[in-house]
DNA sequence: CAAGGTATTATATCTGATATAGTACTTTTT
DNA sequence: AAAAAGTACTATATCAGATATAATACCTTG
């Protein structure tokens, strides 16, 4: 039976998530359900991973972060994508494209 | 323009390694050469990667390695791929199909 | 009020890839 | 014949992304 091992999703953790946040404004634990929900319950991303990724692209100027105003549930920082978000999700993708038909030669 | 970082050939080196010996026993340096090729010039495995790689594959058992008698080019260490190696190469050939179906969900 | 769900952060560790450097032998060029 | 370029492999240190583990804290449901 395949798998889906980390190794393999290793460097597209930021990608997924900009592609998400390009749809709309989530918050953290949002994202990681959403990305189970669409993998049709195939992989799990780590909340830890998850978290690292989302400082990662605030640091990068890609994701800017805001406290929403929820009392239900806890309190809910809110992530929304930037122009040079944007810009790197294109790239990223169009990466990914690439990368899949030398992949392909090459396994 | 689309580009093939390391980020994303990550965690496949092993594959394209024992993807090769299948076919049959080659040295080091012919392995990192014959992926150039085979990646139409656009993929440079380093050499240190690859080496890592086989001393990898080597420790768990899907690789064994033997010296050639060449007494020209330098002396020459062959890889051959095990039967253990051949069961691994076709568990990470599946899990490349299906990790692709995974992420073109969720990129 | 306990259990379970929601939400985020901190710290240490693991692994594969890389930079850098070194060794050593052979073939080709001048 | 010496220099340059190619072939072949190894050692060491460092980096980044992912993970384990754990801690904190608030809310909803039974």
């Amino acid at each position: 039976m395949a798998k889906l091992t980390s190794d393999l999703i290793r460097g597209h953790t930021d990608t997924m998530v900009l592609k998400l946040l390009q749809e709309r404004d989530m918050y953290g634990y949002e994202l990681v359900k959403e990305i189970y929900k669409r993998s049709n319950k195939e992989y799990e991303l780590k909340e830890v991973t998850l978290y690292a990724s989302l400082r990662r692209l605030v640091s990068e100027q890609c994701v800017e972060a805001y406290w929403g105003d929820e009392t239900r549930g806890g309190r809910r920082k809110y992530y929304s994508i930037t122009k040079v978000g944007l810009d790197l999700y294109d790239e990223k993708r169009s990466d990914w494209d690439y990368s899949k038909k030398i992949l392909d030669k090459l396994l």
